[in-house]
DNA sequence: TAATTTTACATAAGTACTTATATAAACGTT
DNA sequence: AACGTTTATATAAGTACTTATGTAAAATTA
């Protein structure tokens, strides 16, 4: 029994606390479920920095009507993030000018696509006519009842991503996105081998044209994740490796795509089998192979990579 | 400029936020005005018990749907305020049984027209079709930047108390009356001299035999004050005295309705000025004495009255 | 130009919640 | 009947604000 929505318009204020409270606390939710690091409470701030580059905190307070107090510690948040930067103003000494930082700038573009689809949700819950607030509120909280706020978002981005993902293969002047996209992984979780530069470094010569195949996954135009099959020194024995995903589009299952459309392909062109490499560090990773069939199998000592310490197979 | 409201659907929470919390402080600043100690905070939960007399902890959290703890921290807050008391369950001595106090009723009592008026003015402001959430809520807070909320809920208050006061002439049967709300201002304030015992025990042979007034203020059947108009005993002096307004009806200018309604009674019956005795503890009914036309004289040493070091005299 | 007031930001402490954990009584299981 | 589990409430500490106050620079006024 709702006794909060019971007490009808009496309640209101307390019922716009309940909303708002669990509106963020499932925001927060959809940010944690796409490894963003954001907290939702910083977000009418993080966005008027965004939209005016080197404001003040005082500016800031008198455009979002909080307590000077919350700004700065809000602002200091930001800045403990390394979402921000700030510089003291040369000719008011008192003034603390605000910029958004390199990483700042980079959360930007991740959790835009966060946004829009947070912004879509919210539209399609209460762009609605009714006869009073009271009855809004109700209607959002029946529907967020049968559908929770974060599931929605996430769903919501997931298609999103899913409608304008696309996987090419491989041409020349992507072989630099192949080289920074795995480049970028390798030394976030370990470090690049000489190995790896060797291959990485001349794709066409280690895998196209010895028979192997590259793919990238394309979203609106921006490369965002990379796949290869290699072909193995023994027999006719291919090898699904390289695969990266750009770290802003991670939690969108772009991966899962790729390794989608390798399995595919590697069936249509007629490959008995499939082999990965891969490390138990990796723990997600090894789940989502084995969540598309791949099994473990004993991994011979001499392996390329220092890293690897596990060896997987997919036999169709 | 109010970038919140600039955010849209994507301010929703903090929006929903910032309204809230704008409503919870207004109708703080509203319980203030009618000297009614009270938080908003606790209105949810004060509700409960008020509808559900020996609820438990854990009944008002379920209906609630606050965190526990949340509950256990806001019966604490109103035991401190003793507005509630509890005894454990005989048969499982885990429960806490939650009653509303002697003063809870009586808070009770005084808050309701309060929580009418609320209701009142919410519906006055959120009552309109609209086709979305935000429409309503730039609605709401746009009306509420016109007239603040506590002021609205003051002014609706006022209109409510003034359209259903009455004053009344005396009748034997409300001496009780007179001598209850006069000994409850005096024991509050100060203590019950001999002299003011003897008077307020007779009134009949006191003021009304003489040639005196007593006059009550009636607020829907129910006596919530009193005033006299007592000869003095030199010449054709009338002392304004005696007066006293319960205190659940404080804040409603009550008292200030009585005065004029006394001064214009001595005008009508042709007498030429009021004398009144006060202290000057009294700071606030000093300054409505003034704002009547009461002006200071000396006070004569052999007073009736112990507490008594102010005069004051209105001539007409 | 010196003294005073105002402005910009920081710090401290309080509040109404939250999550995490403790405690003690009641219940269920064997 | 003993023992582990569940339930009812309490306590502790953290969070995102608030109010109150401090500090230093700038602006205003005498």
């Amino acid at each position: 029994m709702d006794t909060l929505r019971g007490l009808g318009e009496l309640g209101l204020g307390s019922r716009l606390k309940r909303v708002s409270e669990y509106m963020m606390k499932e925001t927060q939710i959809a940010y944690n479920h796409f490894n963003i690091d954001f907290d939702p409470y910083l977000f009418p701030i993080f966005k008027i920095i965004v939209h005016k580059d080197g404001i003040t905190n005082s500016e800031i307070q008198s455009s979002l009507q909080y307590t000077q107090p919350a700004i700065t510690q809000a602002i200091n948040k930001l800045n403990s993030k390394d979402l921000i930067i700030h510089e003291l103003d040369e000719i008011d000494k008192r003034k603390k000018i605000i910029h958004l930082s390199k990483k700042g700038k980079d959360l930007l573009k991740t959790i835009k696509p966060i946004w829009n689809s947070i912004d879509a949700v919210i539209k399609a819950y209460t762009l609605e006519t009714s006869s009073s607030l009271i009855e809004h509120l109700n209607s959002l909280e029946n529907k967020l009842n049968t559908k929770s706020f974060s599931k929605a978002i996430i769903e919501h981005v997931d298609m999103k991503v899913k409608q304008h993902i696309e996987i090419i293969t491989y041409r020349n002047e992507y072989a630099n996105y192949f080289y920074e996209l795995n480049v970028e992984w390798l030394q976030a979780y370990f470090y690049v081998e000489p190995y790896d530069e060797e291959i990485l470094g001349n794709p066409e010569k280690y895998i196209i044209n010895k028979g192997g195949h590259i793919f990238f996954a394309k979203l609106d135009n921006k490369v965002v994740g990379t796949v290869a099959l290699m072909p193995l020194s023994n027999k006719g024995d291919f090898e699904l490796t390289k695969m990266a995903v750009s770290p802003e589009y991670r939690g969108h299952k772009i991966g899962q795509k790729l390794m989608q459309y390798c399995i595919d392909y590697a069936k249509s062109i007629g490959l008995p089998k499939l082999i990965l490499y891969s490390s138990r560090k990796l723990e997600n990773a090894i789940y989502i192979y084995k969540k598309y069939g791949f099994i473990e199998i004993p991994v011979e000592p001499n392996c390329h990579y220092k890293r690897c310490d596990i060896k997987m197979e997919l036999v169709f």
